[in-house]
DNA sequence: TGTACATCAGTGAACGCGCGTTCACTGATGTAC
DNA sequence: TGTACATCAGTGAACGCGCGTTCACTGATGTAC
């Protein structure tokens, strides 16, 4: 068919945002070339002008998904606004964010994955854990990466467990609990 | 060859262990026929003569899977005793169960593969989850579902985490700073 | 206790399928004149 | 500005491979007499 440079490197850009979407949603091995592809009205051959293996893509899909949950983090809140901790922990915790695991947080949706990964994708996934600890520290105005390394644990297990639980009210219970609990924190000190 | 009935009840526990170690190492999906049935030393025809498929193993596996986790945890400590909750925190966030993922908690190796697999499977680790609270509700010795839940969420979230990080040290620092911070809750009320 | 035979646990070749990857091809893009 | 041609983004058939599943077969088990 033929087209131009300018749609190559949009083609090359919906198939990352499309993989970042699918390991989020599915897991790191859920995506395959050819949906891939037919998910971005493309064709399988074409793939491989845009990355050398399927192995590459995933690498590269992994870094885009953390680097999009915290993007989609960021402007959940007012975007004008400095993030403080209580809108922070408002938003992760939220039956939303619980429910739109193909943009929200890559750490969460992929942590398990990742964990099991090799040493690449773990040493990838570790830069942007460190971050979040980071920010909570600043939001939390700590220096202590204790109060931050808490917190950030208590929000990652509650948001995929509140996945995993089919009873609603049980689900939004456990991100209710674990928000108000969390809430306290920024008083505590 | 020809074997015994007894034989058979062998096998068919040793495929299903095996299945429920491979799933809490490799995730849910991580399991083929030709592979399991040879490191249990069978060929893959005879699978279908202990489950009619895949499926149905990997269901049976999942609640394997959760309940070797919780046993392990149970004799984790001095058989004896009763599981405290001191007990209890300090085996679920040490370094030997972040280093023995296959034979270690079901929720924590499962949740992110559970919570996009079908309604059943999730029913079925929901149950366990329910279970894990009411057991931290009786070891703090509360009725409040709430502290109960934010524990199991800063358990189930430090040690997912500390299985990302490849810096060992801060793994480590991870676990401890969540460890030391949960002990607190039992006197805490 | 010893023999004859039905049962059935486990074997391994074969199936169709989707996968990752390769490659000869097509035709619009974009450049040289 | 208009023409000629090289480039190269995207196509789709084809590859070998591992997968889940089926099935005719084998031979020890276990039962009937």
């Amino acid at each position: 068919m033929g087209h131009s440079q300018a749609e190559k490197a949009n083609s090359r850009a919906r198939i990352l945002k499309e993989a970042a979407e699918q390991i989020r949603d599915g897991g790191l091995e859920s995506v395959s070339v050819h949906k891939l592809m037919r998910s971005v009205d493309l064709t399988h051959g074409g793939f491989y002008g845009h990355f050398a293996s399927r192995s590459e893509l995933l690498a590269q899909a992994l870094e885009r998904a953390l680097l999009d949950g915290e993007a989609a983090a960021r402007s959940a809140a007012d975007p004008g606004k400095p993030r403080n901790f209580s809108t922070m922990i408002r938003s992760y915790l939220s039956r939303t964010h619980r429910d739109s695991r193909k943009t929200g947080c890559g750490v969460a949706a992929l942590a398990a994955d990742v964990g099991r990964a090799d040493h690449n994708a773990r040493a990838v996934m570790e830069v942007h854990i460190e971050r979040f600890i980071a920010e909570l520290k600043r939001a939390l105005g700590t220096d202590d990466d204790k109060q931050a390394m808490v917190v950030m644990s208590a929000a990652v297990g509650a948001l995929t467990l509140s996945r995993v639980m089919t009873d609603t009210k049980r689900s939004d219970a456990l991100l209710r609990a674990v928000r108000d609990y969390l809430l306290a924190f920024e008083n505590a000190k």
